[in-house]
DNA sequence: GATGAATGAGTGTTCATTCAT
DNA sequence: TATGAATGAACACTCATTCAT
């Protein structure tokens, strides 16, 4: 399906990427990369709830944008099982979700699992193609702040 | 696989169950049809809080519980799709919602598919092995009253 | 496919009927044995055009009544093969085929099967359907008559 | 079967032709396609007898020669669903009947199933096999002039 | 750097048959 | 007599991967 997509042979890609693996682990480095710069920053100004909430819509644009990624990223077994082996992106996401949820230890862990699945599953929902990506985004930034209890009333 | 699981041949199970449909159908309805008693007891209740938080409740507890049940009917593309096709499971479902959201209209769609995601991804979070059911449960309750809103301060 | 038909179970078949080959060998005994009669008058009446004639028109109704029947003799290849080595069908139909050809020696098999092949793949054609079966019979009859030039003017 | 019969793997198979439905119609038309000459031939010469009956040595020669693709097109029920679907098989078997019967309107149908099955029949009878091809041509030809009414009394 | 051809291992499914009860 | 459960062997088809060119 990749080839076909991409318009060139499996073969072609075979010679790029030795398994598919390296496919999968390319683009998601790719991908999540675009996440750096605002995860950096808002590491960078610690505790201040405007940077993680900054952080957090960054992850719910980047959701609704490309929901098809995050579907495979998200519950593509295959992809799941790679992913959970990968340091790189294991590190990544204990990162996000550290700044996320304001480094809440262990519990953290189901805390983020919690809130990307909440968001992976809204956006690949088949009910919600007929939402227009601003309600979306609105009702998950929404939804997010309230799972994470991430209040913005007036300080930040 | 699952035939090399259980040890028997694969026609034996075609013997059984006429397609893989029926076999995932099958287990899917024995599996939630566990919920349909408190899922009454609180439709009779109406509007009462109490009612939708036990609800919520026992939801996660199977979750918990049936940690591989959950992953499959949550994210198996094939049985996903099966089950999006199955009327008497999306009535189910759709009741489910309607009940746990407090009938917020079109809109519980998306609140649905986050609240499931959410609690799927938690119990199927692969780090999340380590947690124990009762930690676990815990934390997912609360969460998910925090995403609900349900808020249980003395009334209901 | 047999047993639900008949609204017993496999098992029950078997019981009666050893193989699947046995099944097919009694059917065919049953249905090839009603022409028997015509078939002996025939043979007594030795050379005249009107018995051949009287026989080769029984063979044409039971082949438009029972089409199904026909479909599967001729056509499925497993009871191709099968009758094709049951000794007692192939002399029925050594002894049908000299009558209906008047004893045309060995070239008698190529008539044989060009005849049997002619009527089997007209009452099975999937358009003739539409045909009722008088017409059918009378066009039938017609054209086997002139393929084994059976020319009955006058005399018999 | 196809896969062992050509030693090589099912899969090899599957890169050749997607499925398959598209081997058998690779093979029938490129079976079918030599004779469009002659049709095209016939078709041009209009109602001349001999270009008829040119016709009809040529397609006897083929199920003489191609016993087994003869067999396989007429009879495997797979094979005669599939190509009873396909358009192009059909509108070529339509001209070829049209051609060979003379235009006969719906009735063509019934003599063009008898004319395909009779010669079909001949040339897959198991005891045919001792016969040479010559005579069994010579046989089919003369036979299938019958059933056709077509006869070359000198005229053309 | 790319291609076409091939492969092993699997999946969903059917079918003729067996066997303990 | 009949049944339910099981089986081996096949079949149509897919997928990740390899390799000679």
């Amino acid at each position: 399906m990749i080839a076909d997509a991409v318009g060139i042979t499996k073969a072609a890609i075979y010679h790029q990427f030795r398994t598919k693996s390296n496919i999968v682990l390319a683009v998601t480095e790719r991908e999540l990369g675009r996440l750096a710069p605002a995860l950096e920053e808002a590491e960078a100004h610690g505790d201040q709830l405007q940077a993680r909430d900054e952080l957090l819509v960054r992850v719910i644009d980047m959701a609704v944008r490309d929901r098809r990624l995050v579907r495979t990223l998200q519950f593509d077994p295959v992809v799941v099982r790679l992913l959970a082996e990968h340091e790189p992106f294991q590190r990544l996401m204990e990162r996000l979700y550290r700044v996320l949820l304001g480094d809440t230890g262990d519990d953290g862990r189901i805390e983020g699992a919690m809130l990307s699945g909440a968001i992976s599953s809204a956006v690949m929902h088949p009910l919600v193609g007929d939402i227009d990506d601003d309600t979306l985004r609105t009702k998950l930034t929404d939804m997010s702040r309230r799972l994470l209890d991430l209040r913005l009333d007036g300080s930040g």
